[in-house]
DNA sequence: TATTGTTATACTCTATAACTATA
DNA sequence: TATAGTTATAGAGTATAACAATA
């Protein structure tokens, strides 16, 4: 069965609000990162890197869904503060696996807190709002 | 009557989903912004832009939450495509009054078509959900 | 030959500080 | 003096292309 038009009315009218609820955060966002001295990106390679998980560069690269050869720079700093380490790969001695130090997994389970916390638009909805918000978005990011 | 930590607690776990959300798409959105050969912050700059209305580059700068120096050759680029045009002010002459041209309108409406596009995280949910989604995020978002 | 990661290069976005021209 | 906008500068993120080491 074709899908009417009309399906999708209600997602492209409830998009846009969802951007502008992001956008009118980021700011607070970039500095909220920056008092663990990093920047939104640096602040993503956390989260990913969960502790005890290795990463390949190019996986990395994938779920940041940038270049590969963006990364090489985007780890040195992440490297050089001691944040994360490059290991040579076991089987192939061309990969690098990468994986989070100790200090790294510290600052990780901080910015993870940090980034949880929700803006004063969710906060002030009513308890039942912000409910049933987080199982809609659960039913769309679910598979 | 003190809020009790409860109270947000789905919020808190709403956040990080609709950041999710957002993260999963931004590759999406970046290149469709660059079939109209801009970059998101431009693109962004177009949206605030509303026909007929006219700002200041401070006005910008606020909008878009980042320093005045930098909508200076933001705004540059887009002039030396023929999309914004600087008028100087009537009454001030140190203002610059910043409008969109006939063609900066005509591609506006076009990238604003292209971003309203909800994402398949959304479409593939029930119209009832949408529905739902879309009204809590105008709650969130009014006031 | 193909793949992993790096380097070289160029552009945009971003902030801070200093400057100009007005006010 | 204060403000609007610009310029100078520096750093980070981004892509493309070329490269070395390894497979």
């Amino acid at each position: 069965m074709a899908i009417a038009p009309t399906e999708v009315a209600a997602a492209r009218e409830a998009w846009p609000l969802v951007m502008r609820l992001v956008f009118a955060n980021k700011a607070s966002f970039v500095s909220a990162m920056a008092e663990f001295d990093l920047t939104p990106v640096q602040a993503h390679v956390l989260r990913i890197l969960e502790p005890g998980r290795s990463l390949t560069m190019n996986d990395l690269a994938e779920e940041l869904r940038c270049d590969a050869s963006n990364v090489t720079g985007l780890v040195d700093r992440l490297e050089h503060r001691r944040l994360v380490e490059r290991r040579p790969g076991n089987r192939d001695r061309r990969v690098k696996e990468l994986s989070l130090t100790r200090a790294g997994a510290t600052l990780r389970r901080r910015v993870l807190a940090r980034m949880s916390e929700p803006p004063p638009e969710l906060v002030r909805l009513s308890v039942r709002d912000q409910r049933q918000l987080r199982d809609i978005l659960r039913r769309a990011l679910e598979s």
